[in-house]
DNA sequence: TACGATACGGACCCAGGGTCCGCTTTGCAA
DNA sequence: TTGCAAAGCGGACCCTGGGTCCGTATCGTA
């Protein structure tokens, strides 16, 4: 085993960073006006601390962000229906994305500052990668979708954090309406006709 | 006419600045590494120059996209179909999200830059307020289609420069099979049944 | 040609991410 | 318990890059 079990000091340390980050994105307008200084600042330590633990800004944001999406990506991987493995793929592809949806509205600043200030495209990074993949196979068992790859890209732009933020925050487009606004538009994807053979 | 008309050498110089930071956003890998003094340099004037003519970076950038814009937003407003306005929806929907695409095509490090590091949220901006409308517009003269506002903004954001970066830049997919991805996915969304009455 | 208005340019400023290194804490072992 | 590396700490420091300032040069009009 490469790891080795960090010291305690160092342990508590890095849970107070992500305390202090978590609290601050919360509060805070808009996510870059949280500096690396303000959350060692707000988790009573050094910045040297804070940038020997996450390495990066970046890395601090991912660290965040995983925290976050662990008990959902427990729910997708062993959950029940209908986010879970066992729902038929039409239904999970809706459980999915709706789910995303969530998350970004239940955690709005801290997603808008990874997707713009992570380092470089947010679509390199681990957990966009098993997501897309993962709603790729699922619409891949759906008959009639020809092109699942393109698709599942198409869809997660769709609940892009900064769409999101002008939707819900800008326009004040209210949570329940805003989610039955992405299921209409997933179903209008995922049950429409194999295209080249138009409804008309 | 509150405008009054820029002397000689400001007008040229304006010139310079935006062909010099053409080119360089089209030379170098990621727009990030394009700084200011670089443009000022590239085009042979002072940094003082590019500020007073552009304001900040964000106004330098936004200048450029319009520029590149001009012609394509020429055809969608005059020109003649399938993007003027003599065309049906259903076609100009296409034809129109087909010319957004081509359009990051061919202008991918710009629309990078414009996208990441344009002052906040690349959705409020004049020009994609303008094609949200337009799009929307269209998509609400189609029968069937219920929430016009948002699948425009669904649909745009299939178009989003680093999903297009990602696809055609680091995944290598041609030019024209993207192009007829993005079609093949616009026609499910705009020739779906209404949402509740499944193909099925 | 003279002179006000306009523009130039690069030295300068500053915020914020990231590094360095002398000091402290930890925890194993004698 | 105490000794002592190794691991960790923190904040002074560095550097890049956007943005400003102001003495000097240019424009264009009378």
């Amino acid at each position: 085993m490469p790891e080795r079990k960090p010291r305690k000091d160092a342990a508590r340390n890095r849970e107070a960073v992500l305390a202090a980050a978590d609290a601050l994105f919360a509060r805070r307008e808009s996510p870059e006006d949280v500096t690396m200084a303000d959350i060692a600042a707000a988790a009573g330590v050094g910045k040297g601390t804070l940038f020997r633990a996450f390495d990066d800004r970046a890395g601090l944001l991912l660290a965040l962000y995983q925290k976050r999406l662990e008990p959902v990506r427990y729910a997708v991987e062993a959950g029940p229906p209908p986010l879970g493995p066992a729902t038929p793929p039409r239904e999970r592809v809706s459980a999915l994305l709706d789910a995303v949806l969530c998350f970004k509205l239940d955690n709005r600043r801290l997603a808008l500052a990874l997707e713009e200030g992570g380092s470089g495209s947010p679509y390199r990074t681990e957990h966009y990668e098993r997501l897309q993949r993962l709603l790729r196979s699922m619409l891949e068992q759906i008959p009639g979708l020809t092109d699942g790859e393109f698709a599942a890209h198409a869809l997660l732009a769709a609940t892009r954090a900064d769409l999101v933020e002008l939707l819900a925050g800008h326009e004040g487009v209210p949570r329940e309406r805003l989610r039955a606004q992405l299921a209409d538009y997933v179903a209008r994807v995922v049950d429409a006709p194999a295209p080249g053979e138009p409804a008309a």
